[in-house]
RNA sequence: CGGGGUGUGGCGUAGUCUGGCAACGCGCGUGCUUUGGGAGCACGAGAUCGCCGGUUCAAAUCCGGCCACCCCGACCA
């Protein structure tokens, strides 16, 4: 569990006595950017998978992250507290999440045998507090927030702090008394991640988004686009329209129309994928119909039909189906509802709900399976041949394809999420009983909205987009230290430590925040070690800079260097 | 959970196929020299080769089991 708030003053350091170790070569297991960086560079170290420990450097970025996160909610009136890391169970058994949440969450039994869970979310939390402390309509609208450690027991962790199972995320709740209270606080907390994106040097862009296993209307993911990222964006930059492809509800491509003509079964040995058909009868996947199977939350087998050049979007297949947590189906469960797996068909089957995409249901002729083995059939057209149980948008939206807001091509971006906002409305509090006494003298639930951002991954996220082949380019706002301060030649030159410890001194007593390199290590080892740690300036002493005048000073971001009298450094550093 | 890969001093690796003294670079310690772009010389410390079991005169190497980590997928507020 997290500490307090760190202290917002720091020691001016000395490289010599910092708790550091740069790494010459890259680390054998780290590939993104942020992850090779901030292992090289000393500013985290890894525990265990998905588990990692914030070294000194890395904590001083985290802190002043969390620090411009708390300057931008408290200015919009939202307050910080700080909620437990362990619940009891009990909390979440009464909103029935203890229940629905699989093994992503961590649980276990304290000495007395009760169920207890480490925190992934406070929405229970703070609905319980609500319920303790809220009784009239008089002590409403007000929004609460802390940082605090969650645990996600993730499937897969992965790109250093991208994705981890334990990290520490500030997450906030605003607590209305109607809808309209709740757009006005959602637009107040939008508002705020703007400016914080903005103030950590992130360019994000804000999607409409699916509500999951948080529930609710309405949902922004701020994403930064990377060629890592773990969703896809569907994004027109004709009008700006931009989208989680989980929901992008794009205009599709005109089906191919034609009379339809008698279906007909051909032989089409090995030829389980649509590559292979469509190689094998030389047609185009966009002739084709594709069925895939998924098996809902309460055990329906669900047959998704969408044409071969198609994806099922499984997001919105779930959403249509109410499926709650589709799986992809075994092939036992497949052949029972009398379907062959690689070439089947929901022509004949039994006891599946089927659901069509809106373009594979008006396409005609198309080519599907035979529920053969080595069999397809031609000329296969929905609705005639067979009938589905819904017809709707089940595909994911396609590069090119045209946007739904005004028709120009849209285009698909890989994207990390670096922050959400969702609009819960009641569905904790009224599980938990949190309601308020109105004006009008009945009680009503009390409307939730929700807002996270995730501290380690938008410090990755930071060095994803600020980096160079030398290393971190840490944007000011979020620097370690404001300067980096490097002697070489000392030896030679008796006034270089002289100057280089008055400046040193003098940031102390002023309160500046500058790391001091006072190791006895060649140039190069020192500027090497500087360009990596990415400190905005770098401020170099040698008998060199000082018969020029004064100190080198080089601006990491551009490199430009300049020689500047001590006064002038002095004033820099401020 | 499925597929692929990797585990050998602090880091990066070779050695594994074909069993036979634990190897290389960097880093680390001491001394001397060196100091504007990852210095030189000398000496030195540091590894139960992921773990358990088996085969063998002999196992980093072969066999079996397990564990950990990485990548892809599934999954995910």
């Amino acid at each position: 569990m997290r500490s307090l708030p760190a202290p917002l003053s720091f020691a001016t350091m000395r490289l010599s006595q910092l708790f550091f170790a740069s790494l010459r070569d890259d680390p054998a297991d780290a590939e993104m950017p942020s992850h090779r960086l901030l292992l090289r560079a000393g500013y985290v170290r890894q525990l265990g998978s998905g588990i990692y420990s914030l070294l000194p450097l890395g904590f001083r970025v985290a802190s002043r992250i969390e620090q411009i996160i708390r300057e931008e909610q408290n200015a919009i009136g939202c307050q910080e507290l700080l909620m437990p890391f362990v619940h009891p169970a009990d909390i979440w058994r009464e909103s029935g999440r203890y229940d629905a949440v699989g093994p992503e969450m961590g649980r276990f039994k304290d000495r007395a045998g009760r169920d207890m869970v480490l925190a992934m979310t406070h929405e229970e939390v703070i609905a319980d507090l609500l319920r303790n402390i809220i009784r009239s309509y008089r002590q409403l609208p007000v929004q609460l927030y802390h940082f605090q450690t969650k645990f996600r027991d993730e499937p897969r962790s992965r790109g250093g702090l991208i994705r981890v199972r334990e990290f520490t995320m500030k997450d906030a709740y605003s607590c209305d008394l109607d809808d309209a209270g709740l757009d006005v606080s959602y637009q107040a907390q939008y508002g705020a991640y703007e400016r914080i994106f903005k103030r950590l040097g992130l360019e994000t862009v804000a999607v409409s988004s699916d509500v999951g296993m948080m529930g609710g209307s309405e949902a922004h993911e701020f994403m930064l686009l990377n060629p890592a990222g773990e969703d896809t964006l569907v994004l027109c930059h004709q009008c700006g329209y931009a989208s989680n492809q989980q929901v992008a509800q794009v205009r599709r491509p005109e089906p191919r129309v034609a009379d339809p003509l008698p279906t007909e079964d051909v032989a089409t040995p090995g030829t389980a994928t649509i590559a292979d058909l469509a190689a094998y009868l030389g047609i185009t996947a966009a002739d084709t119909a594709k069925a895939i199977f998924f098996t809902a939350g309460d055990g329906r087998l669900i047959t998704a039909i969408v044409r071969g050049d198609d994806e099922v979007n499984e997001t919105k297949l779930a959403n249509a189906v109410n499926g709650g947590g589709l799986r992809p189906a075994r092939e036992d469960e497949i052949r029972a509802a009398g379907m062959e797996p690689g070439y089947a068909s929901p022509i004949g089957s039994v006891g599946t709900y089927v659901v069509v995409d809106d373009l594979a249901a008006q396409s005609s002729n198309l080519v599907a399976g035979a529920n053969r083995a080595g069999y397809h059939r031609r000329n296969v057209n929905v609705g005639r041949d067979f009938r589905p149980d819904l017809v709707t948008d089940i595909a994911n939206a396609r590069e090119g394809d045209p946007c739904p807001v005004c028709g120009s091509p849209v285009n698909l971006r890989t994207a990390i999420e670096v922050g959400n906002i969702f609009k819960l409305g009641t569905k904790y509090t009224e599980a938990l009983g949190a309601r308020y006494l109105g004006e009008d003298g009945l009680e009503h639930p009390i409307v939730m909205g929700s807002y996270g951002i995730g501290v380690g991954r938008n410090l990755a996220c930071i060095v994803e987009a600020h980096h160079d082949d030398k290393g971190i380019v840490w944007p000011a706002s979020v620097a370690p230290y404001a300067a980096h301060l490097v002697t070489v030649s000392a030896n030679r030159d008796p006034r270089v430590n002289e100057v280089a410890e008055a400046l040193h001194a003098h940031s102390i007593a002023v309160g500046h925040e500058v790391l001091y390199d006072d190791r006895d290590e060649s140039p190069g080892v020192k500027f090497t070690d500087a360009e990596l740690l990415g400190m905005p300036w770098i401020l170099t002493v040698s008998p060199r800079s000082l018969a020029a005048g004064g100190i080198e000073v080089t601006e990491r971001a551009t490199g430009e260097r300049s020689v500047r009298s001590v006064e002038a450094v002095r004033a820099l550093i401020g």
